[in-house]
DNA sequence: CCTTGACTTGGAGCTAACTCCAAGTGTTAG
DNA sequence: CTAACACTTGGAGTTAGCTCCAAGTCAAGG
């Protein structure tokens, strides 16, 4: 798969793709002869993760940790988990925050509503 | 209340809490004939709520427009509103998106797990 | 009176994460 | 055979959102 078909299907430009390549957050990619990119399942699996991961804002340079630990092998395993689990507590605080912040605007949405239906209803007062 | 103090409060420096000033995220603040900053308590109100929308990542232009749009008075209430049905809206869809990447957090980190007992019985057994 | 320390301003500098550019190469349609 | 086009590379530029700096002012303690 060539890098605008893997930018079409996951909805990240060519020049991201490259870049998330060239610092290290995806492998080497595989050339043609000619030297064009030709994305293979691994390399799919690999860019869905890391677009799943910066979708949820986990930072570029710990992802690039992260995919480093994999490529030594089994003996990372513990420190991956902990990088995971890490980055997992750091995203659960943030949805709480963020939980927050969206019933706050909730509450404000309905206040500007409850405003603007009072508004209508003197100005029906008003006409009459 | 003076820029340290409510830096302290709530947590922002004081560069920061004069940059929002300074772009418009925050009204002018009144100064002592010193030109010292004192914030009152509308003031910290304010600040209390961009805190909380900029915890959840609102642009700050966004909020800059919505601030104007309260300095305006009443007539802007129905703009505002959808100021904030907009943002609101957004903040849900990537709240989702972060549920989806704390799901595969989780599950990668119960992965890993199960990898690493298996590991140590694997040691158990050789050691026995 | 003098020093210390928190404050002021305008403006420059920084970091993360892209995004764009120029110059060159390979592939394909007419 | 050539024009158009997608791709390559290294490197420069951009954006958002702070963060830091220099030079100066003022209040309070010794």
């Amino acid at each position: 798969m060539k890098i605008a078909e893997v930018s079409e299907k996951y909805g990240l430009s060519a020049d991201t793709l490259r870049y998330y390549e060239r610092v290290g957050l995806i492998p080497h990619v595989n050339r043609s002869d000619s030297g064009v990119r030709d994305y293979n399942e691994l390399d799919l699996r690999r860019v869905d993760f890391i677009k799943c991961m910066r979708n949820a804002s986990l930072p570029v340079d710990v992802l690039i940790e992260y995919m480093d630990l994999v490529q030594q092998g089994d003996s990372t395993i513990e420190a991956r988990k902990e990088i995971l689990i890490h980055q997992r507590d750091q995203l659960a605080a943030r949805m709480e925050e963020m939980q927050k912040t969206l019933e706050l605007l909730d509450h404000k949405i309905e206040v500007y509503e409850n405003r603007l239906l009072k508004k209508e209803q003197e100005m029906v007062l008003i006409e009459e």
